[in-house]
DNA sequence: TCAAAGGTTATGATATATCATAACCTTTGA
DNA sequence: TCAAAGGTTATGATATATCATAACCTTTGA
């Protein structure tokens, strides 16, 4: 994976976390409505991981923001 | 995965297709350019594989798209 | 027409996303 | 303060995205 990759992972988990507080979500609570297991929506969040778009889909349903927005 | 998931899939697949036309890619070109098997973009297209999000940077920037198109 | 280009489907291998669990660190509100 | 809530990191298991290859189907332009 090189610079900007890393750098693209970071951005989109970043928009997820900002998307998710805004909302007034934890990650728990994120984490228990779509049942994904905490530890990998930590690494989503810190862009160590590489989401797909199922996931991303999910997310977005939870929350009720537009997948658009983790790509911002 | 559930009519909606698969929907969502579906949705992406053509979007991914019809940006890649619109800007002139062949299937065979895109994954020369960007190092992906064309058996993998074809099943992508047709929505039957739930894409990465690092496959969905390299396609946008190998078209000269931006990623948000793809979940228009 | 029909050959070539483009796209689809199938199969087995490999890499990695996600699950499951646990220990630990950080933040926050009383 | 400090206990509880929230978040991070690690490890091994499982599911699946992608690779590699091949055969075949579809579209298109001469």
């Amino acid at each position: 994976m090189n610079e900007e990759e890393k750098k693209f992972l970071k951005r989109v988990g970043f928009n997820i976390a900002k998307q998710r507080k805004d909302k007034g979500f934890s990650q728990l609570d994120l984490c228990s409505i779509i049942k994904m297991e905490k530890s990998n929506l930590s690494s989503i969040e810190n862009g160590r991981q590489n989401v797909t778009s199922l996931t991303l889909l999910k997310i977005s349903k939870a929350i009720g923001v537009k997948v658009n927005l983790f790509f911002e």
